[in-house]
DNA sequence: CTGGTGACCATTA
DNA sequence: TTAATGGCCACCA
């Protein structure tokens, strides 16, 4: 399996979200050095090597939602593991101004 | 090479 | 408020 180098970065950054707390394919495209793409960040967490370390259940899109297809099984293990984690969903949305990592600085 | 796809996103209507 | 649109780009057939 062919590994490449943006997908390490990815992984790297998303070790890093605190537990009970969230972040966005979107963030942390950006934190990786990869800014506006989201969609590579998502390719990275679906060709996560089985038993990897990385907190990959913490990614949400700008939404605030799961955006792991329900068909897959991994969708709703996601939201169990955010929810064991304290994460509140609110109608299938999370508050991101709460649990959002890192914080918006105040623009 | 080309074209389709997707665990995305900001903008616009 | 939701829905459509265009941009993004690695991967794969």
């Amino acid at each position: 399996v062919k590994i490449s180098d943006s997908y390490r970065r990815i992984w790297a950054v998303v070790k890093k979200i605190p537990r009970g707390r969230v972040s966005t394919y979107g963030e942390i495209a950006r934190l990786s050095g990869l800014p506006g793409q989201a969609r590579l960040a998502g390719y990275a967490m679906f060709n996560l090597p089985e038993g990897a370390s990385v907190p990959w259940h913490r990614v949400v899109n700008a939404k605030g939602m799961v955006s792991i297809p329900p068909r897959r099984a991994s969708s709703a293990r996601q939201r169990k593991l955010l929810e064991a984690e304290g994460v509140v969903f609110r109608g299938g949305r999370i508050d991101l101004a709460k649990h959002l990592w890192p914080r918006r600085a105040a623009r």
